[in-house]
DNA sequence: CCTGGTTTTGCAAGCGTGTGCAATCATGGT
DNA sequence: ACCATGATTGCACACGCTTGCAAAACCAGG
């Protein structure tokens, strides 16, 4: 049925190891019979199985991609020009996909009996156990978006703080002094840092928070968070979001209040996913560079699957202000 | 290094085929036995490497899912759902993602190499042709999007003209009399299907396009056409886009040129992303029902696995008016 | 205790490829 | 014509697992 090596050596009368060769660059094969060989394999319709190729030991061609909530804006993004980069590598991506809050251990150890060469973790968490446990079953990895308490795994990160210097320096040179904080539910890396990031900012230009309130990266959150702290005792003349889709929830807050943006109220987001830019929301933010971000991470991952060894590194990718109409 | 199947036999003392059927659901093997070699592996971190178990003939849990541009919001959507869907059949999603314009041929080749069960394919353009020789390689396909002129494989598809109809139906009730249409650059078959089916709907309800254009389902493009269309010679009161996205620029535009929307025109996209519910858009549009298409197409998928044969099938999905503030 | 039938078990033969090693071949210098 | 050298080639084993087959172990009935 299916056409083997074993049927191509036969017809072309060579030996199969002949046929593996003709196959691998730079193996010691004269050029005519290499070419004699393709020409066989093409008209019987020949092409190696990598099942098996990925069975004596050598690369599989396999990077296990961990994400989370891909219709989210930032990481459908992401998965985008990740996949992309991958196969211009001669890559290809194995979806893992994982729910917020779920485990990603069972499923990255499944994904493992691919017997993958890498994996590139953007979502859930990761501790030093587990990326050891990577590197020792030979699947080095790199985490995206967060630092390796532990150190265990290269990774590579927006620089959150040096963003929210930006927006709170704006926030000061507009006068802005009754600010507001949209975060996340969870104690993620990045929801973390973003928040201590602009306590920190704040601080440095003597201002504070006014309030603080927590969605789950959703517009709709977004929204409910603004409406609620535009119509409590708080009152913000600025609201900072910890991503892009609940400031432009925020946005939407203050239109159906009929609240002025940026006259009476500020908005700023994170990360300057495409609709940011929309024209209803021209929302200032920072971008969150996506194609640096996967170049950095595929070389160092490139660099370990190549063998080589050194502690962990961590690149932080400097993010860029955006100002638009909002802030 | 690795732990093989040899090493928990010999630990447990029994022979790697026991080893083997522990870990083969429905293997005749003693219940007790099998608990045992489970828990001899365990301690050793034993896991069956997949490539070999592939190697056998065997399935190897596999299903390429070729994708175009994931970034766009109806396709980060999809892949959301299907994904988690594959996985929750216990298989996993091997990306083929394709850029537009891009042939699907080579890449899908390669991931064939791979020995997959089956494919999705949701981008590009197939021929019977192709259709029949991933089936030949042991790798039924479903398209998604379109149906396949030559019936060479299932396809499960919106029902373009149904939504079309809706559109149609409310346009005429709300009395608009000069529609203008905004569609993809190039002839994919749903383009040409959205296309067709909303000037046979028009025409049943007396109405005719005055103005038609070509943009390439961003928002940005959507945008361009629309203000080109709204300021030339032709002045629709509504405009119909091929997709979401673009009508969500088509409202941009014509809140830029100091157009009321819905009173001076109306607005009416295909798909019903998230976007299309944000406020300052509450765009009327048509469903397009990624759970049940997903469904339904790794439904059909599953039965081929299972090596039903039987003339292929196309399913239609019934999309719903979403009537909201643009039209 | 023997017999026929049903599990359970281990052996060994694959699955399709890469590659070390030794044998073969061609080449060129003397 | 002869030998040293280096490029090609084929053999055979390895990779880790599944599974058909036959032997072994078990069970119940007589």
């Amino acid at each position: 049925m299916r056409v083997t090596a074993d049927d191509v050596a036969a017809r072309a009368g060579v030996s199969r190891s002949a046929v593996s060769r003709a196959f691998t660059p730079g193996a010691s094969i004269q050029p005519e019979k290499r070419a004699h060989i393709r020409a066989v394999a093409d008209e019987l319709g020949y092409r190696p199985n990598l099942m098996a190729r990925g069975l004596t030991g050598g690369a599989t061609g396999l990077i296990a991609v961990v994400v989370g909530t891909i219709s989210n804006p930032y990481e459908s993004w992401f998965l985008d020009v990740l996949s992309q980069q991958i196969r211009a590598l001669g890559l290809w991506p194995l979806l893992v996909p994982v729910s917020p809050g779920q485990e990603i251990e069972p499923a990255l150890d499944h994904a493992l009996d691919y017997q993958v060469d890498g994996a590139v973790i953007a979502a859930g968490s990761v501790n030093r156990k587990l990326a050891e446990r990577c590197s020792s079953r030979g699947a080095p990895i790199v985490v995206v978006g967060r630092v390796l308490e532990g150190g265990g795994a290269d990774s590579v990160c927006c620089d959150n703080h040096a963003g929210m210097a930006m927006i709170a320096e704006r926030l000061a040179a507009t006068g802005r002094s009754r600010i507001g904080w949209i975060g996340g539910r969870d104690e993620t890396f990045s929801n973390v840092e973003r928040f201590k990031g602009l306590e920190a900012a704040l601080a440095a230009q003597g201002l504070a928070l006014v309030a603080t309130r927590r969605g789950d990266y959703s517009v709709d959150s977004g929204m409910a968070q603004a409406l609620a702290m535009l119509t409590g005792p708080e009152r913000p003349d600025a609201i900072v979001c910890g991503n892009d889709a609940m400031a432009i929830g925020a946005i939407s807050a203050a239109r159906r209040l009929g609240i002025a943006v940026p006259g009476a109220l500020a908005v700023a987001g994170f990360d300057d996913i495409p609709a940011a830019a929309w024209e209803p929301y021209s929302l200032t933010t920072v971008a969150n560079p996506v194609a640096r971000t996967v170049e950095e991470a595929l070389r160092l991952l490139a660099r370990r699957i190549a063998g080589e060894a050194g502690s962990p590194e961590t690149i932080r990718i400097a993010p860029a202000f955006r100002q638009r109409a909002s802030l």
